[in-house]
Parts: structure tokens; C-alpha cells; sequence
DNA sequence: GAGAGAGTAAAACATCTGTTTCAATCGATC
DNA sequence: GATCGATTGAAACAGATGTTTTACTCTCTC
């Protein structure tokens, strides 16, 4: 099992930030991140106000121009720190040289679904997920350093794996992928509305993810497809090709 | 192929308007609808103004609360509003009783690919899916008339052509066909961002529709899977089960 | 200890926003 | 033609919100 997170997994301390040695209180300017970044993830930049965020926060109104300027920059800010709160996706770990490509594909889908449905700050993952529904000023930081290489990666994965699929059905097959381990996540609340809540919560993120690794792969003809026999677990299953 | 739609293709007339035979001009209330049908769409609940909804309409700033009462008032008729030029997902056409199960859910899939890729109402769809993306007052109507039943209709499908899978199961992999359905809608403006606009407007909506029911299908076992030969179009592929 | 500069506190500002008020207008009915 | 109800128009209101100003308090340096 090559997935073990090489890097953060819980809320990472402010990075590299300048004479923090401090023991308990944070930062002004960290505070107020870490309250807009909750307050925007609520409401939105809209709703969200900087009255309520500067309260959260124990910091004066003037703070956030001090500091940031005005409310967007502060937006901006905050959404940068989310991603990296969630896991910034450039930073999966890379498997052994050697791995069969399909190996490699199970662990891309299986993390990426852990890391959605699990983040190690749900408030930066929901802020994250805010953005990339309706992108803004600040979706350039996120698509770059967030999804982007995590996309590069799964091609480069399908195309080892599906090398004589023409490009436009290699970028289909990758959404195909991609949505899957999205829905969970961004659509959960009306998930519970359609199913209930208990029936959603019921479900195991584990079993969330091997799902879908299944379904992909079924997808893919490298696994056995899903409705039969419940050993379906073994990589490349049926002979053909 | 039995799924040509029985219901609203366009925008439809207001619906059972009172007194609306006039020729040109539409009711006030209804200009204020499509104005705040487009509004909300565009910048969200808080995001929309009153007085732009209002300009736009041609219509007075007291002419919301006198046809609706409140902004939110007004927000929930326009997300009702929108549902039904969306293409309500009730309407699903039936297929002819006798259809096999394997017809059932690629006829679904295809219906449910092509209305979110090109829906009668851009507007109306964008509206849908922000008070999807962040449930409020009005996600209640969206879910019991728009999504509940398409979600229904899908898992009773599934249960008729996988009989023996447990009812999570079941449930993962409807949301694994659904989340594909959803994802390039979703996150279109994201998908461009990532591989270009050039390229995510190059796939067409109907190869789409075809690529994601051949996946779903294929990890159903019903399809040839991805990357196989070219011809992948045939039903029951394999002599499994 | 004086001075400078970073950070904070409280108030004020200007603008925007949802909502309300009230008079004017229009159209049909008696 | 007068009356009544429905609808519209323009202005005003009250509150919220982003931003700025100004004075104050530290802490560190000289």
C-alpha cells in the first residue's frame, strides 16, 4: 500500500509564518484567515460578512484592511490557505517505479476519494469546493496548484492504460473518473434530502472509495464488472485483449 | 429508440399564466420571474439585487413585494420557475413496457446526460444546480419534483438488473452513474480552466452521452469495456453470469 | 527615558440593499 | 361619469456592510 500520505494531514500549523514561535495565541492575521476561511465556506464570499469574521476571529474591523487590505484579498488568502489546509493534490504520493499501471490507477482514484470524503479541514475542503463551483478570483490558485497536476497525473495514468484511445476519449474517461469521486462530496446535501441522512452517513468512506475503484476499473475492463461475484477484488480479471 | 421527449424542449409559456393572451408584452410578475430566474443564476440569492432584478424586468423596486411579498419569496417562484424550464426530471419518458433492463438505464442515461449538457434553459439549469451545490429554502421543491424521481427511477432500474447487490451497493453505484451525469455540467467552467476552453468545447454532447453509458455500462458488464475494440456498442458483450 | 513603528480600538463614513409608504394612474363596473 | 380595485411610480427609511480615519497602546531601539 504505497497511498500513506507523505505530507499534511492535519489542519498544517501557518505556513512558514514569520517570528511564530508563540505557545498559544495565533497570529492576528492567522486568526482572521482561519475565521474567514470558516465564515466563507459558510456563506459564501457574499454572505459572509468581515464584522463577523473580524468577532470570530477577537480582531478589530480595521484588522482585515491592516493586514489584507479589503474583503477579496482576505477571500483570496483564505482560499489559498484552504487548499493547502485540504491537501494540496500536487502532493500525492508517487508510487515505486515498477507499478503496473492499473495499480497506479487504484491508488490515484482511492486517494482522491479518501481526501474528498475525509479532508483533514472540512471547512477548507467545502470552501475549495465553493470556488470550484463557481469560480472566481481566487479559482486560477486552486486549479493550479490543486487540481490541475492531480488531472495531468490521471491522463498520463490513462493514457499508459488505454494507450490507443484518441485524446477526446481519454479526456471523457477521465471526467467519467473524476465525477465520481466529486459527487460524493459536492453533492452529499442533496444526497440526504433524496436518501435521508441516515442512508447517506451509513455509508463508509472505505467502502465509498473501493466502489468506485471497482466501478472504474470495471469500466476500464480491469476488474471484475460490478454485480458479480463478490470476490470482485482481483486486478485484471478476464483474458480478453 | 424510445426516449424523444414527450414534454417542454423549450422555454416553456408561463405556466397556466391567468389572463395572459396578450401578443407582446408579458405580465409584470412574469418578466420579474425570467429577470430573477437570470439574476439569481447568475450572482446567486445574496449576490442578486432587488433593484437589478427590477431594472432588468422594466418593473418598480415595489413590485417585488407587491407580487411576492420578499426577495427570498421571489428566489424560491424563480428556482419553481426554473425547474420546469430546466426540463422536470418526472417527465422522463417511459419506455415501452417489455423494454429489457439494460435499455431502461442506457435510454436513462442518455436523457439524463443530454438535458444537463444542453438544456432548454441555460439560466434555468444554473439556477438549479447553485441551489443544488449549496441547499437553501428552495431545495426542498428541486429535490421532490426534479431529482427525487429521476433518482428513483434509477435505482429501481439498477435493482432490476443487478438483483443480487445490497441496497448501499445499489446506492454507490447510482451515485457513480449520476456523478458522471453531473460532473461536466458541474464543473465545466473548472474543466476549462484546466485543459482549455477550446477543449472542453470540442466535446460534443452527444459523444459524451455515449461515452459516459458505455462506462456505466461496461462496469456494469453489459458494455465492451473502454479502450477495447472500437465497436463497443454492443449490449450484452460478455457470455458471463 | 524618548522616539519610532507596529499593531489595536472605536467611531465615523459613504454606499448599498431590502423594504415600506403614499400618492398617482389605469381600467373596468355600476 | 363616478367609484373602486388593481397596479405602478418615486421617494424615503432603516439597517447592514465595506472601508477609512484617528487616536491610542504597546514594545523595542537608541
Amino acid at each position: 500500500m504505497f497511498y500513506s500520505l507523505p505530507c499534511v494531514t492535519m489542519p498544517p500549523d501557518p505556513p512558514a509564518l514569520p517570528g511564530n514561535d508563540k505557545e498559544a495565541e495565533a497570529d492576528a492575521r492567522e486568526r482572521l484567515l482561519a475565521a474567514a476561511q470558516d465564515a466563507f465556506a459558510e456563506h459564501g464570499f457574499k454572505g459572509a460578512t468581515v464584522r463577523d469574521i473580524c468577532r470570530t476571529a477577537g480582531a478589530n474591523i480595521a484588522s482585515v484592511n491592516y493586514y489584507f487590505g479589503d474583503k477579496e484579498k482576505l477571500y483570496i488568502e483564505a482560499v489559498k490557505r484552504a487548499h493547502v489546509c485540504a491537501g494540496r493534490m500536487d502532493t500525492f504520493p508517487v508510487p515505486p517505479a515498477g507499478t503496473p499501471p492499473v495499480e497506479k490507477l487504484r491508488g490515484f482514484i482511492r486517494e482522491m476519494v479518501t481526501r474528498m470524503n475525509t479532508p483533514a479541514s472540512p471547512a477548507a475542503m467545502k470552501l475549495m469546493l465553493r470556488e470550484m463551483a463557481d469560480p472566481g478570483k481566487a479559482a486560477h490558485v486552486v486549479v493550479t496548484e490543486f487540481i490541475q497536476p492531480a488531472a495531468f497525473a490521471l491522463r498520463a495514468m490513462l493514457r499508459e492504460l488505454l494507450p490507443q484511445l484518441d485524446e477526446q476519449h481519454l479526456l471523457m474517461t477521465g471526467f467519467c473518473i473524476i465525477g465520481q469521486c466529486l459527487y460524493y462530496r459536492q453533492n452529499r446535501p442533496i444526497s440526504e434530502l433524496i436518501f435521508g441522512k441516515e442512508a447517506i452517513d451509513a455509508l463508509d468512506s472505505n467502502a465509498v472509495a473501493d466502489h468506485v475503484v471497482r466501478f472504474s476499473l470495471a469500466a476500464l475492463g480491469h476488474a471484475v464488472p460490478i454485480g458479480d461475484a463478490t470476490s470482485g477484488r482481483k486486478t485484471s480479471a478476464r483474458g480478453k485483449k
